[in-house]
DNA sequence: GCGATAAAAGTAAATAATACTTTTAAATAA
DNA sequence: TTATTTAAAAGTATTATTTACTTTTATCGC
């Protein structure tokens, strides 16, 4: 029999979140970054981040620094996964859990943004980021493609009523690919996942597009694959 | 424009990981628990952890903690989450993060396993686990249920030369269900992800079975479906 | 050689994906 | 007021995949 070691005697860590904010706004996928305020790599474009506190959960701690950037809780976030290579900050032992969150851009607080010194940026063509931030952007990226390929992820990008070409142009911008209008319409209303309103988008079309607006999530069928990959 | 605060004035947090080891064994799927051997919840079940240390990271304290108690290195691994609600331990605040591990039971050292205190159980009758571990040990079995159902996961729970039978036992143990032999024979084959050997197994059956082994990781095609979910 | 067993191969129907073409609705120009 | 234009919406034919089976094969023990 092996002894464990006490509570006490640990050293503690340094413990971190950063944000990476996607959102959507004319055909293009972009991500919420800003300009850091202190040493070291101050003034250069970052992730939003926030340390966690003693009382709150890592959640918790993001959904902190989301309401404090954009003026907007409730909003979707997944953890990506932890970041802790010992020299991941020069400024010190810091681990660092990433989160991506999707917002509508429309919906949010523009003041705020200001505020803080930060800017949206298409995902196509970001800055070079600090510390392992890049990392954490392209991880997170890849989380996202893998979560709209079996789920449909505009219900947090788009605004509540949406037209099916602006879900196929989501579509495209996050998978760098042009899907087949006919085939991805087809495919998107046999998942019974919306609801086609009595309304249309004339702005696109002479004909016009219809309206639609998901069905609640608690009607929602699960696992259904959206894009082959 | 708003500061942030300085790395100095913030509070630490004690940094565990704690590992849900998955084996496989006689057609079933086991989990390696562990009798808590501190205060709190002394003599409880639980998972195997470990505290993670200033100068590694959150994988290499996962790696530490499964090369103590199984004695093999270089074991597949991946990160379920963190686990931070703040009353998660009655013994103080610490934040942890899961990782699931993947094991062929027959290659690992059973004298650690039993020095210490260590017992495998079949995952579809675990007993109850302290503290969040039930949780961990859930999302573990739907994190390993994702990747069996894109990817072929026999290459770490099977010996190296194993039956399609094996295989096929081995996800009926991981889905709780009965996959059909010819088809489930069809879709592997269908992969180019294995090398058949001219050897057979005849303990199952009178005409026996071809062993096959897995074609390196470096020779795969990636993002295959296996499973429909 | 014969029956038993599970492996391995094969088949036919149903379902889904893909690459298209055609029709529709409404605005605008001739 | 009719033709033209645009993108939406619907439709279609081919191919590929999944599913539920059946048949054949190899080998053991009698």
């Amino acid at each position: 029999m092996v002894s464990q070691q006490e509570y006490g005697l640990q050293e503690k860590h340094l413990l971190a979140v950063d944000c990476v904010i996607f959102g959507y706004e004319r055909g293009e996928l972009k991500l919420l970054l800003f300009k850091r305020q202190l040493e070291p790599e101050k003034g250069n474009w970052s992730l939003i981040g926030g340390w966690v506190e003693p009382n709150e959960t890592v959640e918790q701690a993001a959904e902190r620094v989301l309401l404090k950037i954009t003026g907007l809780s409730r909003i979707f976030q997944e953890e990506v996964r932890v970041f802790s290579a010992p020299e991941r900050d020069p400024g010190g032992r810091v681990v660092s859990i990433a989160f991506y969150a999707l917002i509508d851009i429309k919906s949010h607080n523009k003041e705020l943004v200001n505020l803080y010194d930060a800017k949206w940026w298409p995902v196509s063509n970001l800055p070079d980021l600090i510390f392992d931030h890049g990392q954490m952007v392209a991880e997170s990226l890849a989380k996202l493609r893998k979560k709209a390929s079996y789920d449909l992820v505009g219900r947090d990008l788009l605004p509540d009523e949406f037209t099916l070409t602006q879900l196929r142009q989501l579509y495209n911008s996050i998978f760098s690919q042009e899907f087949d209008p006919g085939n991805f319409r087809k495919k998107i209303l046999s998942l019974d996942a919306m609801v086609r309103l009595d309304k249309k988008d004339t702005g696109e079309s002479k004909k016009g597009a219809f309206y639609y607006t998901f069905k609640p999530e608690s009607e929602m069928n699960v696992a259904i694959r959206i894009i082959n990959l």
